[in-house]
DNA sequence: TTAAAAAAGCAACACTGTTGCAAAAGAAAG
DNA sequence: CTTTCTTTTGCAACAGTGTTGCTTTTTTAA
């Protein structure tokens, strides 16, 4: 049940692109499949090597801003100075995304998951700010490499 | 007495460089000044406007790392893809930072600010993870825009 | 099957950050 | 104050990340 098979990868990412009126392209399946094969986030570089130097540089640019916009993945800040996409939950919409769980970033295997589960509290502000999008990053040693 | 003279500046500069062992320099002088003159973090591209285009890139960014090492600004990760830096207040050391506080990243005017004050929850996350560093950053309005 | 629309590929560019090396500036000692 | 040694600076070159304009190819829809 944890694995997934070949097909039914294929067939989420058919539904996903059609779901999101997008057209069902090479470039779009291959890069939704990697997001579907594996737990983490990637960032635009892990996605040029996995996807085996099949498409342009610019292609996969665009693609992952096309999902952005879709909601379809999101993105997460990191220190590293590289943007890192996630796959969306049901909750994202396009234009609108509802990320409210944590980012992890592992510094031993370098990973970055989102913990859905994970709530971020309350936090208040001092008189005169308002908030609008709140991001927690926690950095440490995930499951696997602890 | 909340606004500093140009002589009370000058003499904290010379003061925190030599109280961190640096040799005192027109780059460390100039930049130093310009985080102390104004509230908000700073990134290399700020800087090297507001310096006038009077030193090197090169120098901008080893200055900047230097103050990273030594303690006296730290780094702040932003969506926006580049690093910025803000003074560290009195707890920070050499290879030490201890940036208890969250960041506030104004989406209208764009500042960055240290809010010292508001102390992030204790995060619980799900089993096998550990966490070493907890980065809270919001984005919203901030006093001066509100 | 074909025409219109969308996406991909290519070239070129801008920005951010790094490294190696030679020249210049700062610190320290005589 | 001058010389020496060390540190810092500036320059050139490079790598990585991301963007834009334009042409060709692929999708879609009729």
């Amino acid at each position: 049940m944890s694995e997934k098979t070949a097909i039914q990868i294929d067939n989420q990412v058919g539904e996903l692109l059609k779901k999101n009126s997008l057209s069902v392209t090479g470039s779009r399946k291959k890069i939704l499949q990697l997001f579907l094969e594996q737990p983490g986030a990637l960032a635009h570089g892990d996605i040029e090597r996995k996807a085996g130097e099949k498409f342009d540089r610019v292609t996969v640019y665009r693609t992952l801003q096309t999902f952005v916009d879709k909601g379809i993945v999101h993105t997460i800040p990191t220190a590293d100075n590289s943007i890192r996409y996630a796959l969306c939950k049901d909750e994202c919409s396009e234009g609108h995304h509802h990320d409210h769980h944590i980012h992890f970033v592992c510094s031993n295997c370098n990973n970055t998951y989102c913990l859905d589960d994970v709530v971020t509290a309350e936090i208040k502000l001092p008189k005169g700010y308002s908030a609008e999008h709140v991001e927690v990053v926690v950095e440490g040693v995930c499951k696997n490499c602890n």
